[in-house]
DNA sequence: AACGACATCAACCGCTCTGAC
DNA sequence: TGTCAGAGCGGTTGATGTCGT
């Protein structure tokens, strides 16, 4: 038995909003409010819509300050960012860009700015495919895996921000992202966790030798080797009094070929993005957001491939960030959390 | 000018989460 | 503690616009 719907499907219309809808709904919700109930808001109006319809009418083109299409340079790359470090949340990424909607963002990502990015990728896959011959890329593959393992081993006992790490022999070469993207996910899957469980369980003894750490909740910066802003804005936790942004991980340390079109992408005008992203801070609030809203769903690709870099990069991060929050109920970031990204609770 | 292919985006659908009871 | 209704979210759809032939 399914759920009940949410109203009369039969008598509420659907489809495109006229203008006076929109003038009905901006003018009693600017009066009124919603009232905090969506659903009862239409009949109040003598509109035949479904709340929900109204909800998402209001948020995204009624409200006061929104923005449409035209996204700047800038917007790009925070979207980029955003998605690489915490995915599909279109909400949380609009949360970044002032004026634009989750919705809004959505529509942007997989019309235009997916496509740019699979177009480089595409792209260069070609010229990939020319250079290395099949035979050649078996035994990349085979020995490109056997590297992986070797160095999953070593980074599951050096610190990710040790000097022995960033000397680590690289199990990613100039074509093996091809290879893993296409046919060796879970190798590549494995190598995320492995880093991520790396930077979990490394920050007791080896912090010793870092920077001290002036703030409750901070881990320490990271080589920059790859993606010297985004890194950055993989996350970002306040602590529990002082909102102190702390320096997140480098998760992506070990992943210096990923698509070099997408590097240029995102890290192009790294400093514009620095100066974009001042002041960006997830905060307590939005991690919260981020786990309370945390569907399992995440962990599944996406249809395109670019869902693989999706898969990828994104789901080991959040889930396991995610089930790590699970054994640490309510809403505060606590020691597990800061744990997880090799912060030290002091 | 007409047509088809492709791109865009507003809106819907169905699911999960949350809070009230 | 369990149930339920509403809110919110992300994925998908379909109408419309644009471009190329």
């Amino acid at each position: 038995m399914g759920r009940a719907p949410c109203c009369d499907k039969a008598n509420v219309k659907k489809g495109p909003w006229s203008p006076e809808e929109d003038a009905k709904l901006k003018a009693y919700i600017e009066h009124h409010g919603t009232g905090g109930n969506w659903i009862a808001l239409p009949q109040k109006i003598g509109l035949k819509r479904c709340g929900k319809s109204c909800r998402l009418r209001w948020l995204n083109y009624l409200r006061p300050n929104i923005k449409h299409g035209g996204f700047s340079e800038e917007e790009d790359n925070i979207i980029c960012s955003l998605y690489v470090s915490i995915g599909s949340r279109w909400s949380i990424i609009a949360a970044q860009l002032p004026g634009r909607t989750d919705n809004d963002i959505k529509n942007y990502w997989n019309t235009r700015l997916k496509k740019k990015l699979l177009g480089k990728q595409r792209k260069e896959q070609q010229i990939q495919a020319r250079r290395v011959s099949n035979n050649q890329q078996k035994q990349d593959v085979k020995r490109e895996t056997e590297n992986l393992i070797a160095a999953s081993e070593v980074i599951n006992q050096v610190p990710y921000w040790s000097a022995e790490y960033s000397s680590l022999p690289l199990p990613v070469t100039d074509v093996s992202f091809q290879h893993y993207s296409l046919n060796n996910q879970t190798s590549l899957r494995n190598l995320m966790v492995n880093k991520l469980e790396g930077i979990r369980f490394s920050n007791d003894h080896h912090q010793q030798q870092q920077q001290p750490y002036t703030n409750a909740c901070e881990i320490p910066s990271l080589p920059n080797q790859v993606f010297p802003t985004m890194v950055n804005h993989v996350a970002v936790v306040s602590d529990e009094n002082n909102s102190v942004p702390y320096q997140p991980s480098n998760i992506f340390q070990g992943f210096e070929n990923f698509p070099s079109d997408f590097c240029e992408l995102v890290c192009v005008n790294s400093q514009e993005m620095d100066r974009s992203m001042e002041g960006f801070n997830y905060g307590r609030e939005s991690m919260d957001v981020m786990s309370n809203g945390g569907s399992t769903n995440t962990t599944s690709t996406e249809s395109t491939s670019w869902g693989d870099m999706n898969s990828l990069v994104y789901s080991p991060l959040v889930s396991d960030y995610e089930g790590c929050r699970q054994g640490n109920p309510g809403n505060v970031v606590g020691f597990e959390e800061c744990n997880y990204f090799g912060m030290q609770m002091q």
